[in-house]
DNA sequence: GATAACTTTCAGAACATTTTGAAAGATCGA
DNA sequence: TCGATCTTTCAAAATGTTCTGAAAGTTATC
């Protein structure tokens, strides 16, 4: 009745949608992404035209107060966008169609909002070790645990660092997966 | 009282350790992993020696039965292992301390949980809108609809196809990650 | 500037996950 | 085999997360 306009002329269109839906819907919640902000996307991924807030709160049998958070949500990854269509007085909100551009783009945000804050707090907590004991070497023992500590934050940090370089790279070149995967397939 | 055999020596150690525990917790909530699970793990890393049930309950303030899951869940992933100490008749454990080995056995699990059923359905969706409509065209949109249906689904698939055999790559090349990184900041 | 159409907010409800602790189950040594 | 020690299990409780829906807010139109 809503985005019918197109995927009821043939019957196998709405099922087809409905499993790929439940599909990132599960895949989500194994990475700690809700379940709902997963399945609007993966309907305006899947649909691929426009959707307003009515077509997703039926197809998706949810609240309007779910389908506006989550959207907020969603446009905040970047991932999702606004667009007006004329003579329509409601927002249509429409998906990233293409899937490399989707995953830079998420993977730009978890960079910015997990590896740099995790980086920054490793380095401090290194830095709590980080000069020898004050009082002289109280017990040879001490001297030992500490830097065995140390050693074993440093290698943590060479691998997040190194984590985060990758990243980078990743987001900035437009190719860079693809890249990766044929340089590693030649060099395993 | 209990692991403090070591680390009562310095007194930076154990707010340092408490520290790094709380940071692995807390990125570990954002991936969905169970904080608990993750700073079991993370106490297990930064002590490097093997510890027991008691010294974990003591040190994170969790039950016997919290405990026991978590470690048999850690166990599970492949990233702690049982030791047995001679003259105790306590189970001991201890995390793998190779941070790059540490991520393979993570990516391994990872891939096998959830990527590989993941391509599965995906093909399996794809299926469903595999052949042209039974009788015939019925309406010209129809075919048109899921053709761009099966092109939105076909480069998921080919991405996450490519996403697998990185994995792949990764998983068995010891040092992949490194390759690639090294690469790709020449590459870009 | 009043009305209608649409969107956002947020407190509480519904739901899901994690933790607990006590009981049952192992395992070891004698 | 017994008793002591240690580990696992699991139903219920605690905690945490997501969703709802009605009210408040916003915007466009006349």
């Amino acid at each position: 009745m809503f985005s019918d306009s197109v995927s009821s002329h043939d019957e196998r269109l709405k099922p087809a949608r409905e499993r790929f839906v439940a599909l990132w819907g599960q895949m989500a919640s194994n990475w700690g992404i809700p379940r709902s902000m997963a399945e609007v996307h993966a309907l305006l991924l899947i649909a691929g035209e426009p959707m307003n807030t009515d077509d997703l709160m039926a197809a998706l049998h949810i609240s309007r107060g779910s389908a506006s958070m989550t959207l907020k949500a969603l446009q905040e990854w970047g991932v999702v966008s606004r667009v007006h269509i004329r003579g329509d007085r409601k927002e249509y909100f429409q998906a990233e169609q293409d899937v490399w551009k989707l995953f830079r783009t998420i993977l730009r945000e978890r960079k910015k909002r997990e590896i740099d804050p995790l980086l920054e707090a490793l380095r401090e907590c290194r830095e709590l070790t980080g000069k020898p004991p004050a009082g002289a070497a109280r017990k040879i023992g001490a001297v030992r645990a500490i830097e065995e500590h140390n050693r074993r934050l440093d290698s943590m940090l060479e691998f997040i660092t190194m984590i985060d370089a990758l990243s980078e790279r990743l987001i900035a070149s437009g190719k860079g997966l693809e890249i990766a995967a044929k340089i590693l397939s030649k060099a395993s």
